[in-house]
DNA sequence: ATTAAATAGGATAATTTTGTCCGATTTGTA
DNA sequence: TACAAATCGGACAAAATTATCCTATTTAAT
């Protein structure tokens, strides 16, 4: 469904707004320790969600990453997706046809549309504080 | 969603399908002209596919695939994805987790499932046959 | 028999994705 | 100032996916 670099970038994104809630700062090592994730590749991918300012990066001696308290509610799953892996999980074709195209449709495109509709719905409607939700009580896992 | 490999089987059985009706056996090579797609790696996909059973090949000068008309609206399009993807698809968990768990489960668990039994349900009621409605026509399309 | 046309299958190559390494830079602290 | 801890960024490596090539085999037709 997603790259596992945005699988990672969620779990990530995810990590770091939970501490951020709590209003603290978590350095590229905790985080991957948290969401377990290869250290250097995940900090390629918070490299790209800090400079499409999903996050914030902090350099030096007690820097680390955070996502602002009035971002948390506001930061949705769809911009974390759109920023990884582009448009593709909601643009292309389910048969891998060029585009996907309703005047020339491939034999799968209006069942298709809909589920894809239905992803978007969610990850459009997904924010991050939503994803924190149940993480503390352990309810919800950010790794396994 | 799906690798390349699913989606060239997708087309690849629709064409079949769509020619075993007219009572003609097709050549790889017009499978892949067909369906625009690389026609050793083609090959490769037809092989597992002919090797599951769910196309049947014919080795010789007059050989090619074909599909029992009996078959062709049963088979539907879970068997042809699991054949290539495995079963990924329906048990693996949105944000990479090992494996997807309700005992356990991820952030998006409760939602990413609805998606994916979707998903399923679609994949699960849609057969070859339907898949070959609308093409003659010019309703749908393998190809652009 | 010979030939031609087709699939089967192994080896290999190219590309993309995933992952690692290391030096440069930034910043807090002593 | 010196040092330590952290991100940044470029180069590189490994693995997976996608794609190609070539030979063997099968089969129909001549
Ligand atoms: S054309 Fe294939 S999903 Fe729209
Ligand atoms: S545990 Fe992640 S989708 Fe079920």
């Amino acid at each position: 469904m997603f790259s596992k670099a945005c699988e990672y970038g969620i779990r990530a994104s995810t990590y770091i707004a939970l501490k951020s809630l709590e209003g603290t700062r978590v350095s590229l090592k905790e985080i991957a320790d948290k969401i377990d994730s290869p250290v250097a590749f995940t900090a390629k991918i918070l490299q790209q969600l800090s400079k499409k300012q999903i996050i914030e990066s902090v350099k030096g001696s007690l820097g680390g990453f955070q996502i602002s308290q009035s971002n948390i509610s506001q930061i949705k799953l769809a911009q974390i997706v759109y920023a990884i892996d582009g448009n593709n999980v909601y643009e292309g074709c389910g048969l891998g046809l060029k585009r996907c195209n309703s005047n020339e449709p491939c034999p799968v495109h209006d069942k298709f549309i809909q589920i894809r509709a239905d992803l978007k719905e969610m990850l459009e409607s997904t924010s991050l504080y939503d994803m924190t939700m149940g993480l503390e009580e352990g309810l919800t896992h950010l790794k396994r």
